[in-house]
DNA sequence: ATTGAAAGGGTTCAATC
DNA sequence: GATTGAACCCTTTCAAT
């Protein structure tokens, strides 16, 4: 990876249905080589998928919260993790250092939905010490 | 928004690339009518972005991290939420309810690197009353 | 929303440097 | 690795239904 893949990389970050032909006019290079790195950032997992960023009003998601997660240390995790991947809900879940185990950012319609999610996906059959909930009020930046 | 759109958009979110002739053949629309859904997805914010998903690793990003961040109430905050979200470890930055004021999902390249980042972007001329961090150790999932 | 056709443009391949 | 030129394929767009 050199500066011309990093300028490639960012080009397709901002908008990643730029042709090849559009960056070759940009960082003047061939289209064919452009084709060719493009293929090989991908190949090599540089790239990990080509994506949309979906608006998550639009989504009806208006309600996001990051759930700390401790759980008990005889639970056998495997199930937790099978449980917590799989919900549509979750954004992301992150084992962590520090005073919880996990870290889950979660997506709902409304905060109605949470007591249903805490209570039916997230302590369903699962050795959950405890949990604490942050709220998102708004958020100024997210990638 | 009615059903198919949804399904164009799971398609393209999985794959961004993939052509309006590709998703017509998955789910028996005419070409032109799936690239004017396209278009007004789009154009009513539903689509934020085509994107890029990029991997971590191979970003040379080895070190994540979760600052929680309590302002002094004096603070002007403004100056404080431009410098982080200016910052490009910063990849995402909430205004929080709860203990604390903020929460930032950091990218570092490693661990050594997070004593200047809070040191020179986080304190740096703010009135930060006290900051908590949250190391990552290993992602489950991340949309 | 669909169909069909025309036009324009992007990708890919092979040969070359 | 990068470039060039040509062939092919696909996408887009328009008009008519």
């Amino acid at each position: 990876m050199d500066e011309i893949d990093l300028q490639i990389l960012r080009i397709l970050k901002a908008n990643s249905r730029t042709t090849s032909s559009d960056i070759s006019k940009m960082i003047h290079l061939s289209v064919p080589s452009i084709a060719e790195r493009i293929r090989k950032l991908e190949k090599n997992g540089v790239i990990d998928q080509f994506t949309v960023k979906l608006n998550r009003r639009a989504m009806g998601q208006h309600c996001i919260v990051y759930i700390f997660v401790q759980l008990d240390g005889s639970a056998e995790t495997h199930k937790f993790r099978e449980a917590i991947v799989q919900s549509e809900h979750v954004l992301e879940c992150h084992h962590t250092s520090g005073e919880y185990d996990y870290l889950l950012k979660v997506a709902l319609a409304e905060i109605s939905e949470l007591e249903g999610f805490i209570m039916h996906t997230l302590k369903a059959n699962h050795n959950i010490v405890r949990s604490n909930t942050v709220f998102i009020l708004s958020t100024l930046k997210e990638e």
